[in-house]
DNA sequence: GATCTTGAAAATACAGCGTATCTGTATAAT
DNA sequence: ATTATACAGATACGCTGTATTTTCAAGATC
């Protein structure tokens, strides 16, 4: 910073003076894989937010107009994330067993995935999954069901994969919400649930949300992972109300 | 613009011939409402990222910072975004009918105010909702439950409410996201289909997605407004197989 | 081998952002 | 009438995405 203070004049010191730039280095070699993975650090460690193209050019040795060879605009950066995401789910393997089996599962390697990168429940909202590695991710989920009984017709398939994947991403945010404020706040979990009481209390105590008192005293909360599974339940049994009609 | 530039000078003219600055009018009146609204209108208008501080400050006529008399930063305001949207719903009325109807006429009022507020959608993600008017809103979705038979556990009642809100948000983001590509590409419906078909069919033509291409060809895809009601009978079916277990 | 061309990387520049800090003034308190 | 206070506005800083300009390394040509 201060330090440049000199350089700052137009002409510092004689030509003689001054010593000459050091000979470019060669260029770090890049790809949209090693620029999509750097991107994915930052994120998972600092956050999305703390993606920015000049850190990710940064952690990559190369300056940050060099990425635009690479893509257009910074969304396109973000739509490369999703997708690497989905090529992580792939590499879990099949899915084998029934169709409840199979959307189960599913649905445990998406909670997993967006654990792994919380930034995934921002992103999934406004973005359409259409890269590659999420039509194979869709393409080996129909087929996961397609065979099974009661699947044949393939737009019932469809509906079931729709249906299930709205109530995980959507449950996965609900999560997320909760984690996230307390993150953003920098307290830990303990605090924050000291310094938000206070003003639950106060709200209970108008007497105004009888219900919502009545679950704060009455339910003890499963965990999340407990009620994920639940409401997954509920959506299957649901499905297979479906196919017996 | 153009016109400020002969002050840029230090001292234009001698100051006996620059006129007085007249008087500091009186600020306009301000509070976290008329924020709140503008914000609103602003993201209404132009979308969530055309609400910056300055410009809401500009629509109502003060400058930047005079908003963090009644915000303490930015998120804050996202979050009182939100809280409004809430108000919206409720003055919508009371939940009447079987919990069926409840939860139906719920789903259907979030999915009216995510349409008007497309920004919705991307503020859920990551944001609790402990607002006033969350906490009215919930209470009186509890309200609308618990009463009935077969909820006469309160943990059942919200079981089946977190159940289909996550479905309903999952459902609208993946609205969105669609919706979201063609705004984003300026482009109009048709021109969006043609410029993504090529390479849909190339991937198609590869053999490596038979699924998908069953579904292309196959089914004829229902409204958004029909699928959703799909899975959401879905889900209310199988809140249904639960409660007579 | 010296010169010229060219493609790409880096540097710079710009407008906009959230927000910390400083400055001036309209009003309240004395 | 004077001083104190609070608060609106101006300014400033470091950051962002990205357009434009500059610089240089390597390949082509003579």
């Amino acid at each position: 910073m201060s330090d440049r203070e000199e350089s700052d004049l137009p002409n510092p010191v004689l030509v003689w003076e001054r010593p000459e730039p050091e000979r470019r280095p060669a260029p770090v070699p890049l790809s949209r894989d090693r620029i999509v993975n750097a991107a994915i650090e930052l994120a998972d460690a600092e956050g999305l937010s703390a993606v920015s193209l000049r850190k990710v050019a940064g952690l990559l040795g190369s300056g940050p107009m060099r990425l635009y060879g690479y893509i257009d605009t910074k969304e396109e950066l973000l739509d490369l994330m999703v997708d690497a995401v989905y090529a992580e789910m792939i590499a879990e393997g099949p899915l084998d067993g029934g169709w409840q089996d199979a959307l189960r599962t599913m649905a445990h390697r998406t909670r997993g995935v967006v654990h792994r990168h919380a930034w995934l429940t921002v992103l999934l909202s406004g973005r359409p999954h259409q890269g590659p590695n999420a039509m194979i991710h869709r393409e080996a989920s129909l087929a996961a069901l397609s065979g099974q009984p009661g699947f044949a017709d393939i737009a019932v398939a469809l509906q079931a994969l729709k249906t299930v994947n709205a109530y995980v991403v959507g449950a996965l945010q609900d999560e997320a919400s909760e984690r996230h404020a307390i993150q953003a706040s920098g307290m830990t979990d303990e605090e924050w649930q000291l310094a938000t009481y206070p003003y639950l209390q106060r709200m209970l105590a108008t007497g105004r949300f009888p219900n919502i008192a009545r679950i704060v005293e009455e339910v003890d909360h499963p965990s999340h992972a407990e009620e994920f599974e639940r409401g997954l339940q509920i959506i299957l049994d649901g499905i297979a109300a479906r196919m017996n009609r």
